[in-house]
DNA sequence: TATTATTGTAACAAATTGATACAATAAGGA
DNA sequence: TCCTTATTGTATCAATTTGTTACAATAATA
């Protein structure tokens, strides 16, 4: 794969893809009751950064996505979904860009594709982060996971196009059901409601978030039970999107 | 302002322009108890579409819509969101551009920049039937309102996009605040329950919703009352963004 | 077997929304 | 002037949803 990046670099009009359009995906993960957010370490440049990529001009865009998507978690078939649109001549800035290109050795001419003005659309992503493989790309040291609360300076605006993801998130998180996307094929009622609050940002009524979700007709009980302390074992749930669940009375 | 598109014609680069990217507006406007959207009609070839244009290099995506919307409208001031980027390769269609020139006595060479592949951020704005200006470009024979349910055939994917844009407010319509943006300064209740009922397409019960729009607290009374028909006249109200409304007890 | 912590759910209160009813008009006509 | 008619503003009560409290049912551990 160390191919892939030296295409790009070399292909100083940038040939094949479309100008100036580019695509940050921000990869969404629940571990630890913390809300996780995938990033690359760029080699040598101290830089972290979304994962992000190129539009082939004769791909979708929203396919695009998904091959950014895919390359980064090898994962498929993931809730992603667009969510804004950065377009600030502001967030011109093509020193990172060059300092990546330097660090690999390359010298690259002032009119070099990648050095100019580029427009992000924001994608984001919601996966179950046992399941997903973070896979670096070749001018990466690594793809890893890191708490929302704890990120590392970011590269140009990726901290605003976090937050906006963050925001679209909690909007959205109540109208369509998306939140099961970040848990574990199964998972606890309090799994559930520990997710819903860090999202969200607030605590939450146990009693009336468990009448809620059951009553959504979309969680099927697992005959199972866990295994743990000193207290009476919670009922395993798997998320069931059509057919109907099982009677749990 | 006849040479601004002999200007975009002859730059057979896009000098001075972002390359593959476009804009899109949906005007949104209300009148007759319809929901209205502001439509170009290009000159000669029988084509309709909605408002758009391109971004200088040197300028904000964001500000390009504003631009677009002043130039159309005559408006500052006005709500506007992005709502969806559009940018499938299918929509990859060079023909009505070409035709649209040709109409204007201009062959482009087959790599002229605007025959090439675009992308399009969609936004979509509420404005005052009302107060809003209806102003063609110089490539159009007429700028006007047209219901939405009799829409005339658009060009490219433009009936998506107002479909989508469409389902956008409907969604919004009730967590944020934007109705008002489509009404005139003063309205009745009537009014703006007819709008509400517009949008979402399905009736509403009309004390509750009195209730609801009261109970928000943005609503002043205007003293004036209604001249009509052989009853009771209603209030007319206006939008008071902040502030306190005036006690209507 | 008692203790402890947590779960599932019942039971009731509070708040919101749906539905109905009715007094208060503003014309127009007897 | 006084009915008639249609519509508005709002009160009232019912139905539904959401907030709160409580408690029985466990699953370890002592």
């Amino acid at each position: 794969m160390n191919k892939e990046f030296y295409q790009l670099e070399n292909n100083i009009a940038g040939e094949g893809f479309l100008p100036g359009l580019a695509i940050d995906t921000v990869i969404f993960g629940f571990h630890d009751n913390q809300l996780k957010v995938l990033l690359l370490a760029y080699k040598n440049t101290g830089l972290y950064a979304l994962p992000g990529g190129f539009i082939h001009d004769n791909e979708n865009v929203n396919e695009a996505a998904w091959r950014v998507l895919q390359s980064r978690t090898a994962l498929t078939n993931i809730y992603l979904e667009q969510f804004y649109v950065f377009g600030n001549y502001s967030r011109y800035d093509p020193g990172p860009l060059k300092a990546i290109m330097q660090a690999r050795g390359y010298n690259p001419p002032a009119d070099h594709w990648l050095l100019k003005r580029f427009i992000s659309v924001g994608y984001y992503a919601l996966v179950d982060f046992t399941k997903a493989i973070p896979t670096p790309d070749e001018i990466s040291d690594s793809c890893d996971w890191y708490s929302l609360n704890e990120l590392p300076a970011l590269m140009q605006d990726h901290q605003q196009i976090i937050n906006k993801a963050l925001e679209t998130l909690q909007n959205e998180l109540d109208q369509k059901l998306i939140g099961f996307n970040l848990m574990t094929e199964e998972f606890t009622m309090g799994d559930l409601q520990s997710l819903y609050e860090t999202i969200l940002n607030k605590k939450l009524i146990r009693a009336a978030f468990q009448r809620k979700m059951l009553g959504l007709g979309i969680l099927e009980r697992v005959a199972k039970k866990w295994t743990g302390g000193a207290h009476k074992a919670p009922y395993l749930y798997k998320f069931v999107s059509d057919g109907v669940p099982a009677d749990n009375s």
